[in-house]
RNA sequence: GCCGGUGUAGCUCAGGUGGUUAGAGCGAAGGUCUCAUAAUCCUUAGGUCCGUGGUUCGAGUCCACGCACCGGCACCA
């Protein structure tokens, strides 16, 4: 397998403020990156912002705010969900940035002549709206939010020509030369594709657009589609409109490159993103993973049901990476999942502080009382022994990162912490203790628990990164945590002989259930 | 309407190619230990495996029909 991989995120739209919706595909893309590194793997990470949508211009209108403040605004609380949220990417994109305005108008030059052509759309036209409306935004002939008659407009646009590409964006799916995870929606797309595909329109009038956006290259009028220059946000990012060295590195010369978004995008991203590549004789994406979205209550997030879950506030009520070992272990990585604080506090109390919190804070105090904090490593292969259930938990994991599914991953690490909180109860180090004559049994015990404790903070650091460093440094490890190796770091018997454990704060304090 | 998926203990879900008493985790109840964050560990749940009919010596596991819920069916981030 490739060496290198390069990870994105769809860009998120300024015109509201982030929802934990967001912070799902922030942390799935980042616990995914997280454990590219961990095998070894050269990642190259990038998000970044969608800022050039005509909502976002009557967002920033119905705010009072001047539009390029209203995003600027915006584009810095995403950015700063970098600190907040533990997320490790290499690169931010801003579709205003001129490097992706450019990038988006060599691309659209770059399209294969003949594939962008004028055509001249005809539509109901709905003044409230600023937009033209479909079938389904008519409620007997009025527009449903406005209650107007819409009227019929006709706008010579450009096109692209998606209908040209149809065996081919066939061929690539169906062959996962191009791989839609998971399956379910690579069937999906394998019907409507059979469907057939209709060309789609890539520009707007300047005056529609309110002449925000991407100019459209050689014709004043025209404003590019968002989606166009959207999508162009995987190139622009990495500095195509000068061909930059990162650019020939990550997108020209990798041929393992991944998408993360929601399924409420795939179309644009599984369908007319390739064909753009293809029309501009690009290299295409390796794959594409479709998360879920994240309910409330059971129901979907709204502002007038008031169940609108905001990441900021709960992370800050209760830490990153409680926050992020929910959203992993709670929602199945391809489908919807509910979010509701009962559950996060139930699954913290359980699974954070009574299982691994409290393995890893009995463990050091026994290393300390016990052995005065010296860890002492008895001849390989002495019984009893933790390393097979480590070894079988190892393959597992892997086999679930490996195969997206995070959640599994997740609840597999608690086999080994389960593991490790049996063997303690089974071997009585306390009962050791009292006995001169056990003293190498009692060392040998410990060191078990702890390497195991070792082998947990490697598995989680692409899951709840900041925890992880934290059991790595109380079992005593000072080498730093990011740089390790899964294949060397899963290896029993690493914590050396002599080691002298750190023990610290309770990493995960009981949390007083609140009753509801 | 068409296409696809799901429906298993209170909750969340596992259950290759059909085979003795249907499993796990959580929650709940009882018990144990004492290193530890009143944590750990052990025992306990008797659930029409959505329904009906069928194939079979035998079906949660295959087939048909029905019911319920979910997803997809283009310009919508």
């Amino acid at each position: 397998m490739a060496n290198t991989i390069y990870i994105t995120t769809a860009i998120a739209y300024v015109n509201a403020p982030p929802h934990i919706g967001h912070a799902l595909e922030f942390i799935q893309a980042d616990a995914i990156a997280r454990y590219q590194r961990l095998l070894g793997r050269k990642v190259y990470f990038q998000t970044g912002t969608d800022e050039n949508s005509l909502n976002t211009v009557r967002a920033a209108e119905r705010a009072g705010v001047p539009i390029e403040r209203f995003v600027e605004e915006n584009a810095e609380r995403f950015k700063a969900l970098k600190e907040l949220q533990g997320l490790s990417y290499d690169g931010f994109i801003r579709t205003t940035e001129s490097r992706h305005v450019e990038g988006a108008q060599k691309l659209w030059r770059a399209c294969r002549s003949g594939d962008l052509y004028q055509k001249v759309y005809k539509g109901l036209y709905c003044v409230g709206c600023e937009n033209f409306l479909t079938d389904k935004d008519l409620v007997d002939g009025r527009c449903s939010s406005h209650q107007t008659i819409p009227e019929p407009v006709e706008e010579q646009n450009y096109f692209f020509r998606l209908s040209a590409y149809r065996d081919r964006l066939h061929d690539l799916i169906a062959s996962d030369r191009l791989r839609i995870v998971p399956v379910t929606r690579k069937n999906e797309l394998m019907s409507f594709i059979a469907s057939g595909l209709e060309d789609f329109s890539v520009s707007r009038s300047c005056e529609r657009a309110r002449r925000w956006g991407v100019p459209v290259p050689g014709d004043g009028s025209q404003i590019m589609y968002v989606w166009f220059d959207a999508l162009s946000n995987y190139i622009t990012g990495l500095g195509y409109a000068g061909h930059d060295a990162l650019f020939d590195f990550w997108w020209v010369k990798n041929s393992n490159i991944l998408h993360v978004i929601g399924k409420d995008i795939i179309r644009f991203h599984a369908l007319y993103w390739p064909a753009m590549l293809l029309s501009a004789g690009l290299n295409l994406p390796r794959e594409i993973f479709v998360h879920g979205f994240v309910t409330s209550g059971g129901t979907k997030m709204s502002k007038t049901l008031g169940n609108v879950i905001d990441p900021e506030t709960t992370i800050r009520k209760y830490g990153i990476d409680p926050v992020r070992y929910f959203l992993l272990r709670e929602i199945p990585a391809t489908e919807d999942g509910d979010f509701s604080y009962e559950r996060l506090e139930k699954r913290y109390n359980a699974e954070l502080a009574n299982s691994l919190g409290n393995l890893l804070n009995r463990s050091v105090s026994m290393v300390e009382r016990y052995q005065y904090g010296i860890l002492r490593r008895a001849l390989p292969g002495a019984e009893p022994s933790l390393q097979p259930a480590a070894t079988a938990v190892v393959r597992d994991y892997q086999s679930a990162m490996d195969a997206y599914e995070l959640h599994s991953a997740t609840a597999i690490v608690w086999q080994l912490i389960n593991s490790a909180n049996l063997f303690i109860q089974e071997n009585k180090p306390w009962e050791l203790s009292k006995n001169p004559n056990r003293q190498q049994e009692l060392e040998h015990v410990l060191y078990e628990v702890c390497e195991a404790l070792r082998l947990v903070s490697v598995l989680l650091w692409p899951i709840i990164p900041g925890t992880a460093e934290k059991i790595w440094r109380q079992v005593g490890m000072s080498e730093p945590l990011e740089e390790q190796q899964l294949a060397v770091a899963a290896t029993w018997g690493l914590l050396p002989d002599g080691t002298k454990v750190q023990k610290s704060e309770i990493i995960f304090p009981r949390l007083e259930v609140s009753k509801s």
